[in-house]
DNA sequence: TCTATCTAGTTCAACTTTCAAGAAAAGGTC
DNA sequence: GACCTTTTCTTGAAAGTTGAACTAGATAGA
C-alpha cells in the first residue's frame, strides 16, 4: 500500500481478526463447492457457467469481449482463453463485430443454452442450500449492503482513487 | 444437487439475485486486489501468504502438511506444490517428521520469517482499507456472524451431509 | 494526409491448480 | 507374521490464469 510503509501499521482488533479469517474460510469454502458442482453438472468452472448466463442475458445472446470481460470481472486475456475453451465446447462461437472490425462478439449458440437450460437448477438449488437456506432475512438483507459498500472502491474505475491529482 | 434434478426448481427472487451477484461480485474484487496486492510487494500469491502466516504462528515455526492444507482449506496436492515453490524461494524448508516417517513438517526459516515482517504491514493496511474502513462496526459484526453461518455446513465433515445411510 | 496514440483482442511463456495415479509407511485383523 | 485397508505425501499431465508483448484497426491532431 502506498501510504502504510513507513507509518505505524495499524493492526487489526481480535474481533476484526476473527471476521477476517471467518470471511476467508467461508468465501473459500463457497468457491470450491459451486466450482466442484458445475465442474460436476456442467462441465466448467464456476466463472465459466457464468460468462454463459451473462450472454443468455444480452440481448440477441451475444456481446462484445471488452464488455463481457468488464461485466464478469476477469482480463481480457482471460476471456480470450475462456471462450476459446467454450468455443471448443461449442456452446460460444465467435462472429465479427460489423461495426468494429477490431471486434468480436461472443454468441452461446443453442447448444450453450439448452446446456444452460439444463443445469441451471441444479444451480440454483446449490446456491440457495448453501448461502440462503442458511441465512435468516435480516442476514441477507445485511449481507448484500455488506458486499455493496466493499464493492464500491474496488471498482477499476476507481483504479487511481489513491492518485488525487490525477482527478 | 442431488435432490434437485427432477422436482421443480426454487427460483431465487429478485432479492436474492441481487445479493448473490453483490456477493460475487464484491468477493471476486476483493480476491483480485489482495492477490495484486500481495504478489507486488510480496512476490506471493495470497493463499501462499496465507500459509506462511500459518506457520509462523505455529509452534516452533512448522507444521504437518496434512494439517497445514485442512488449515488453509487446500488439498494436499496443492500444498506440496506450493511448498515446492516456497522452498525454492527459500521461505520454508521441508522436514521429516520424527514419529511418522511418512509424514513431513513444513518449516517456516529466517528468511520467511524476515519477508513476513517486512510485508505484514502493508498487507493489513490493505485489509483495513478495503474491509474494516467500509463497514460500521455493526455491520463487522453481523458480517462475522453471516460468513460463520456458512461455513457451517460446507466444513469437509459434512462432506456425506446427504448420505444419511451412513452414518 | 501523415503521424502518433489509443483500443480490441489474441498469443506466448511462466506459473498455479486440479485430478488421477502411485510410493511408502501405518494400522487393523486374522 | 501376512494381508488388507487407510493415511501421508508426491508426481505428472492437463487445464486454467497471469502479465507482457504483439497485431490490427480506430481515433485525434498537425
Amino acid at each position: 500500500m502506498t501510504t502504510a510503509s513507513t507509518s505505524a501499521p495499524r493492526w487489526l482488533s481480535d474481533e476484526e481478526q476473527r471476521v477476517w479469517r471467518a470471511y476467508l474460510h467461508a468465501t473459500t469454502l463457497l468457491e470450491d463447492h459451486f466450482d466442484r458442482q458445475l465442474q460436476r453438472d456442467a462441465g466448467m468452472p464456476h466463472i465459466y457457467y457464468g460468462l454463459l448466463v451473462q450472454l443468455s442475458q444480452a440481448p440477441r445472446r451475444r456481446m462484445r469481449m471488452t464488455e463481457l470481460a468488464r461485466n464478469a470481472k476477469i482480463t481480457r486475456s482471460r476471456l480470450s482463453h475462456a471462450i476459446a475453451r467454450l468455443e471448443k465446447n461449442g456452446w460460444v462461437r465467435r462472429e465479427d463485430c460489423p461495426s468494429d472490425k477490431r471486434g468480436q462478439n461472443a454468441v452461446l449458440t443453442d447448444d450453450g443454452l439448452d446446456m444452460l437450460r439444463r443445469s441451471a437448477p441444479g444451480h440454483v438449488e446449490a446456491v440457495r442450500q448453501a448461502m440462503f437456506d442458511r441465512l435468516t432475512d435480516e442476514q441477507v438483507r445485511s449481507l448484500g449492503e455488506i458486499m455493496r459498500a466493499l464493492a464500491t472502491g474496488l471498482e477499476p474505475e476507481d483504479a487511481d482513487a489513491d492518485l488525487p491529482w490525477l482527478r
